[in-house]
RNA sequence: GGAUGGGUUCCCGAGUGGCCAAAGGGAGCAGACUGUAAAUCUGCCGUCGCAGACUUCGGUGGUUCGAAUCCACCCCCAUCCA
C-alpha cells in the first residue's frame, strides 16, 4: 500500500489534510477528523508563532502534545499567510530578496520573517512535514514576478536545507519530512526550472506553490500537470491548497498525492455540504468529467425544514448517522454551534471517503 | 383618574421641516468560498419601472411652497402615582 511515513505514523496515500491552522480545525474536533478517516492536518507556522508562540508550544512538547492531536502534522512554511496578505494590502509589509518583512498593525514591531526562521518554528511546532518558505504568485502575475519568485523560493529553498539540516542533525529516530515548493506561475519552462533546481538541492518531496485559479476563477490543470511533471518522480507530490473533490480526482490522476484545503470546513460553516451521488464515485472510478459525482446539499433550503430523512443516506457521519436534514436546518438557523461542528464533520467525512476511494 | 415616555418600512431601532423610500442591526432571498485575519464576505431587500413615477413613518384634521419631523384632537402601549 503507498503510504507516507512520519514521525507519528503512517498516512495512506492519497491524502487529504484538513486545515488546522491554529491548532484547531474550526468548529470541530480532533474525533471528527479521526471519524473521517482522514490522517493529517495541515497547521500554519505563523499563526502558531504568532499565538500562542513557538516557545510555548515547545516547551508544553510540541503540537502532538499542545493540541493532543494524534494524526500527522504538516506546517506551512508561513510564506503562504504573509504572501496573500501582503498582496492584499502592500502596507502590510515586503518581500524582500532575504527575507519577509511584515507589519500589519501602525505602531506595532515589525516582523522579519526568513527561512531559518519558518523552519526554526516549525521544528519548534514539532512539526512531521515541514514546508520550505516560498514566494507565492499569482498566475496571471507576469514573467518579471514569476522570474524573481522562483528564484526567490529556489534560494530560500536551500537556505530552508541548510537550517534544517543543521537543526535536526542530532536528531534520533526519524526525522521530520521537508519539501520544497515549485514555483513557476503559468510557464512551463519555469516550473520546470523551479523543479529541477529544487531537487538538486533534495527534499523528501515536493509542492505545487502558487494560485490554481485564474482571473476568471477557472481551474488551472495545465499548470497542476507542468508542476507535477517539474517534481519528477518525487514519491510525496503535494497540492497545496487544493481543493474542490474534482480537482482532487484530477489531480490525483496527475500523480499528486497530498492535499489540503480550507473548503470543507469553511464550506460547512457556510451552510454547503457535500453529498456522493449514488453510483458515480466507486473503487472502479470517480466519474468527475462533469463534476456529476457529487451534489450540493444548502443546510439552510426551505426544503429541508420538514425534511426527516438524513443529508446523505449513504454517509457514516456523526451527522448523517444521527440527525435529519430538518434538525440541522432548525440548528443553522437557531445559531447553535453544534450545527457547524456536524457540517463539518460531514464534510471532511465527504474528503475522507472520496480519498478512500482514490487509493 | 393623574404624570411621564413612547407608537417609523417583516422585527429591533436611528431620524425632530426640504439632502428621506427613510441610517444601522436582525430576519429573508441570491451569490461567493481553494497552502483560513472567513460561524465570513458581496448583492438585493415598499410597489412598478430605463431614466423616473407612485404609495408609506398609530388615526383624523390642520400649519407650510414643502411634514416621519410642527399644531389640535383621538386611539393604543410602557412605567410610575392615586
Amino acid at each position: 500500500m503507498n503510504e507516507l511515513i512520519t514521525p507519528s505514523g503512517r498516512v495512506p496515500l492519497p491524502a487529504f489534510f484538513p486545515d488546522a491552522t491554529y491548532g484547531a480545525v474550526r468548529a470541530a474536533g480532533f474525533e471528527d477528523v479521526y471519524a473521517a478517516n482522514l490522517f493529517g492536518l495541515e497547521m500554519n507556522s505563523f499563526h502558531l508563532y504568532n499565538k500562542p508562540g513557538a516557545r510555548l508550544i515547545k516547551g508544553l512538547g510540541g503540537l502532538h502534545a499542545f493540541t493532543g492531536y494524534r494524526g500527522a502534522i504538516l506546517t506551512d512554511s508561513g510564506g503562504f499567510q504573509l504572501y496573500s496578505l501582503i498582496r492584499e494590502n502592500s502596507d502590510y509589509g515586503e518581500i524582500r530578496d532575504g527575507e519577509i518583512i511584515f507589519r500589519p498593525d501602525r505602531g506595532r514591531e515589525k516582523l522579519t520573517y526568513t527561512p531559518e526562521k519558518s523552519i526554526q518554528t516549525q521544528l519548534q511546532l514539532g512539526s512531521d512535514i515541514l514546508m520550505a518558505l516560498d514566494v507565492c504568485t499569482h498566475p496571471d502575475d507576469d514573467g518579471a514576478v514569476q522570474r524573481r519568485s522562483v528564484e526567490l523560493t529556489v534560494k530560500w529553498a536551500g537556505r530552508c536545507r541548510a537550517q534544517f539540516d543543521r537543526l535536526t542533525a542530532r536528531v534520533q529516530g526519524r526525522r521530520p519530512l521537508l519539501l520544497g515548493i515549485v514555483q513557476g506561475g503559468s510557464d512551463r519552462a519555469l516550473r520546470l526550472e523551479c523543479g529541477e533546481r529544487l531537487r538538486r538541492i533534495g527534499f523528501d518531496g515536493y509542492g505545487f506553490g502558487g494560485w490554481p485559479l485564474d482571473a476568471a476563477g477557472n481551474f488551472r490543470e495545465d499548470i497542476l500537470a507542468w508542476a507535477a511533471e517539474a517534481m519528477g518522480d518525487s514519491p510525496i507530490k503535494y497540492a497545496m491548497g487544493l481543493g474542490r473533490p474534482e480537482e482532487i480526482v484530477r489531480c490525483v490522476k496527475m500523480g499528486y498525492n497530498l492535499f489540503d484545503c480550507v473548503i470543507p470546513t469553511r464550506e460547512a460553516r457556510h451552510q454547503r455540504l457535500y453529498v456522493f451521488r449514488p453510483g458515480m464515485a466507486t473503487k472502479e472510478g470517480v466519474r468527475c468529467e462533469d463534476g456529476a459525482f457529487y451534489h450540493f446539499h444548502y443546510v439552510l433550503d426551505d426544503k429541508y425544514v420538514r425534511d426527516g430523512r438524513p443529508v446523505d443516506e449513504s454517509c457514516d457521519c456523526a451527522l448523517c448517522k444521527n440527525y435529519s436534514r430538518a434538525y440541522l436546518n432548525h440548528l443553522f438557523k437557531v445559531g447553535d454551534a453544534q450545527g457547524l461542528r456536524l457540517a463539518t464533520a460531514h464534510n471532511l467525512r465527504f474528503y475522507g471517503r472520496l480519498m478512500e476511494l482514490l487509493r
